[in-house]
DNA sequence: GTCTATACTTCGATAGAC
DNA sequence: GTCTATCGAAGTATAGAC
């Protein structure tokens, strides 16, 4: 599937506000999304974007230096949702969504990470910032209560952090089994947290 | 990067026990785990076997079917591991392994998964299968106790299923924040259960 | 900043000979 | 069961005109 793979060329490069590059970026995401990163070629978005083909390689350079941007603008979009929805509240709450609305570009990103370097190092960046991001929340939200919790901070927040994807990623392959249960589950461990600043004591209701 | 997409052919098909066929879907599976799913092409597939690149499409049609095939294959061995892996002892200890060994794979598979019918369909059946496997073994686990759980079988396993890849993944990715953290609060969560067939009482070892 | 033109490679898939 | 030959199409990327 790579014709060839040139090394990325210093030529000549596009502007990095301009509003072509800009309009790139988000169609590139969207097709990651919606078809995958394979999806993603020179010729599709110059003609998404109304333009000849060679216009990409003048932004990007390569194809990969595209999916590094794309990685840079979800994540600069998720933290400024981020810090502004962890402000108030249990910040478990707001992690937790096993929604499959964005399980598709997730699990895209995330093949894309274990493979390129340079996407990992993009990648890494920003599960590492989220994830302070959520400690540290969590750690306030402990702290306002004089509540110094049995579990760290940190341990809470991946669990939660790490279930959420899992069982979105199970949902958009079309498996549902036992995920009602898991999510009363999780829900009543967050609802103990509540309660008593504590993880995990299970405060698990059966039947419904 | 998809050239042309024709259907597939039904001119003619090698047979299901043939030993190049065998070779070729070992050898896919290799490459999807180091190199991920767009670098398994006819021709790369021919080259390493030596043979040439029609002969992919002799046995397979199309590259998708080579992958519903190696999904088979990949699901075929790890059920038989599975089952007798589940034979004795405590399941969760079989099932909890959040080594990053095998999450390329994984998340290539899933990626693929979540947009190919085809590739669903095999991989949701294994996904099932092993879930519901997982669950007897507890359930099992739990009668030869004479224990009833707090927390439905089910949801014991996929919370551990579930936590194993998900921290799999983030090790792929470079990322290691709150590992050691989250993995002694599993295995506390594990050693409860072993203790008092229970879920979660949350015996978590602070430092180490 | 964007285009045309072009070079070169690889792809998936089929037909039909051997 | 495997091959050669071939089709048609798409890919990345560059050079240089405009």
């Amino acid at each position: 599937m790579q014709p060839k793979r040139n090394v990325a060329s210093t030529y000549r490069k596009g502007a990095q506000n301009s509003e072509v590059r800009q309009r790139l970026i988000e169609i590139a995401r969207q097709i990651i999304q919606e078809e995958g990163c394979s999806a993603v070629t020179a010729g599709r978005l110059a003609k998404e974007v109304g333009l000849g083909r060679p216009t990409v390689h003048y932004y990007f350079g390569t194809i990969e230096e595209l999916f590094v941007a794309v990685i840079r603008h979800q994540g600069e979009e998720v933290r400024a949702w981020l810090a502004e929805a962890l402000k108030t509240g249990n910040p478990l709450r707001v992690i937790w969504n096993p929604s499959q609305e964005l399980a598709p570009l997730t699990f895209e990103l995330i093949a894309m990470a274990i493979r390129s370097d340079a996407i990992q190092a993009e990648t890494r960046r920003y599960t590492e910032l989220f994830r302070d991001m959520l400690t540290a929340a969590i750690e306030r939200y402990l702290a306002e209560r004089n509540v110094r919790s049995n579990v760290p901070p940190v341990a809470i927040g991946l669990v939660v952090q790490g279930l959420s994807p899992a069982l979105a990623g199970d949902s958009a392959c079309g498996v549902s089994v036992g995920h009602k249960e898991a999510e009363l589950l999780v829900q009543g461990w967050i609802s103990t947290f509540e309660q008593s600043g504590q993880w995990p004591e299970g405060e698990f209701k059966r039947d419904q």
